[in-house]
DNA sequence: CTAGATGCAAATCGTTTGCCAGTCG
DNA sequence: CGACTGGCAAACGATTTGCATCTAG
């Protein structure tokens, strides 16, 4: 059922190289824009095919914003978070953890992930 | 503008009391099905449209689950978070929340807020 | 009466799939 | 050569919006 990559081709190539360019979560719009520069003519539909078996071999992994689309990036990347800027709208990878989250859990409930995700203004935008 | 309920309306009416009777997080559509039993004829689109106008009320919250439909639920309960049972899929309300989240920021970030999911196994599946 | 609210259908938006042509090995 | 891939467009499900009608106050 083709659940794999078998094939070396150029529009992986190119969608594996605007993750490796780009270290934050990218929606499948981004991924479909950045490696149509290295891949002219690329499909929107070739990128979320690939996105599918990159998730599968565990190449990629999903980050999952409250009522956004998903976004994904290389899972090649120490455990993280993400901050939302809810003005300009960019996510941001947030280093660390705090401690014993799983402590959270009812009692007799098994923890065995999480996610968190931050908001509030980026530098930037407190800048300007 | 109309971003506050000004007129009590049936479909408005039937519409929280799906939320009352109801204690939890509920899709749209799951709204739609169960207040068109006390208003026929009820369409999805007023659904919406409610739901909307009482998010801006803080009447209700969403409740974000990754990978999922947006579901809702009423606001008058004490800040909490969610775990979600990897095996039986339901969302159980988790009480308290981890310290000082702010402080995970990157330097020169301000943060308002923050979300967070945990994954796991609720007691009951861990049993089964 | 009149502004605001509703219903229906059409329009979006993001994502998936069918189909046929192109390419890797 | 032959199966795996990719592009295009139609299909899809969830949500939103345009518009004419209706109703609460």
């Amino acid at each position: 059922m083709a659940l794999q990559l078998e094939r070396a081709t150029q529009q992986r190539a190119a969608i594996l190289a605007a993750f490796r360019e780009h270290p934050h979560p990218l929606l499948p719009a981004d991924v479909h824009a950045l490696a149509s520069v290295h891949c002219p003519g690329l499909g929107i539909a070739t990128v979320y095919r690939t996105i599918k078996v990159l998730l599968a071999e565990a190449v990629l992994e999903t980050v999952n914003l409250p009522g956004e689309s998903a976004r994904y990036e290389l899972k090649d990347r120490p455990h993280h978070h993400h901050f939302q800027c809810r003005a300009c709208g960019r996510v941001f990878d947030v280093p660390g953890c705090p401690p014993s989250l799983a402590a959270y859990a009812p009692p007799g409930f098994a923890v065995d992930g999480h996610e968190l995700t931050l908001y509030g203004r980026c530098a930037e935008c407190l800048r300007g």
